[in-house]
DNA sequence: TTAAACTTTCATTTATTACTGAAAGTTAAG
DNA sequence: CTTAACTTTCAGTAATAAATGAAAGTTTAA
C-alpha cells in the first residue's frame, strides 16, 4: 500500500467514525486531512482533496475552529488564510472533552435540576423523582471529573490516569 | 408545573439531547419514558404515550435490549411483552460505555494498526506515521482505561473514581 | 389444526441533515 | 477610489436517516 492509498484510507475511515458519533462526515475528513498534511492547507487544497464545494469547506473549518481542533494560520505576503489541525493527540481529546462538556452536559444539569425543584404536592411521584435525582447526581459526578481532567496538563491522562487504572 | 408536564418535559429533552449524540430522537424518548415509567410498559402503551407507530416502537426497543439499557418482562398469564429500563444510572452508563468501546473504539485500534504496520520505504511520511502512532497510543490508553471501568463494580465511578479526582 | 393475539419486517414515504454554487460581503494592493 | 483576491452566506437541491403501516411471520390457547 503506498502513503497516498494509507492516507486516503485514514480520511475516509476518519470520516465513517465521525458518523457514527454526532460528527458531520466532512467536518470529521477535513479534520483528518489537516492532521496527515504536513503543512497548513488553503481552502482551495482542501476542496481538491476532498473533491468538496468551497462553502462546504468553510463551514465545516470554521466549525473545527471554533470546537478548538483546528487554527487559522496566516503566511507573510500571503493574502489567502491556510488552516492547520492541532496536532497534539491529546490535547485535541481534552478540548472536545471540554466542548461536549459545555454543550451537552451543562444544559441536561440545568434541565434537571430545574425538574428536581419542582414539587408534586398531592401525585405519587416517588419514581420520577428518583430517576430525575440520580440522573442529576450521576451528571453532576461526571461534570466535576470532566472538570478536573480539563484543567490537568495534557500528559496528565497517560500520566496519573493511567497509573491509576493500573493499580491492583 | 404537574407532575405529567414534568415527565413530557423530561421525554422531550431526553430524545433532544439524544439527537445530539448519535442517537435517534425516538429512541432516546422511549428510554426515558421506560425509565420513569413506574411499571413495565407494552409496545401499545409505548405507541400511545409517543404516538409513534407500531414499527418504530418495535425497532428502537429491540436497539435498546441490544444495548443492554432496557429488558423485556414477561408476565405471567399474559401474551403481551412488557419493557422496562434498567433503573440504575450507573449500570446504564457502565453498559454505554461497554457498547460504545465495542463498536467504536474497537474498529478504530483496527484500523490504525492496520496502517501502523504498513512501511513506506521510499517516501517522507515522518508526520502521516507520527500521527497514526500517536492516535494509536491515545486509542490503546483509552481502551484498556475503559476495559477497567467496565470490569469494575457498580458504585465504583462515584467511589474510588471520584476520590482520585478529589486529590489535591 | 386453526384462529386469534401478538411481533417482526420492509418497501414506501416523510423528515432531517448536509452540500452546492452563485451572489453578496470583505479586505487590501495598486 | 477601484478592482482583484479572497471569504462568507444562504436559498435551493441532494443525500441520508427515520417512521409508517400493512403484510408476513410467529406463538399459544382451545
Amino acid at each position: 500500500m503506498e502513503l497516498k492509498n494509507a492516507q486516503e484510507k485514514f480520511i475516509g475511515a476518519w470520516g465513517a467514525f465521525g458518523t457514527q458519533w454526532g460528527i458531520n462526515r466532512t467536518m470529521a475528513q477535513i479534520h483528518a486531512l489537516l492532521l496527515i498534511s504536513e503543512n497548513p492547507m488553503s481552502t482551495e487544497d482542501i476542496m481538491n482533496n476532498l473533491n468538496i464545494s468551497r462553502g462546504n469547506v468553510n463551514m465545516n473549518v470554521r466549525e473545527l475552529i471554533t470546537w478548538g481542533i483546528a487554527h487559522k494560520i496566516l503566511k507573510i505576503g500571503e493574502r489567502k488564510e491556510f488552516f492547520t489541525a492541532e496536532k497534539d493527540i491529546y490535547r485535541t481529546a481534552i478540548q472536545i472533552l471540554k466542548e461536549r462538556r459545555k454543550r451537552e452536559l451543562g444544559p441536561v444539569l440545568e434541565l434537571l435540576s430545574e425538574l428536581k425543584k419542582t414539587e408534586f404536592p398531592k401525585e405519587n411521584d416517588a419514581n420520577f423523582k428518583k430517576v430525575i435525582e440520580d440522573i442529576y447526581e450521576f451528571g453532576d459526578n461526571t461534570n466535576k471529573m470532566l472538570e478536573k481532567m480539563v484543567k490537568a496538563d495534557e500528559h496528565w491522562f497517560t500520566g496519573s490516569l493511567m497509573k491509576f487504572f493500573m493499580k491492583k
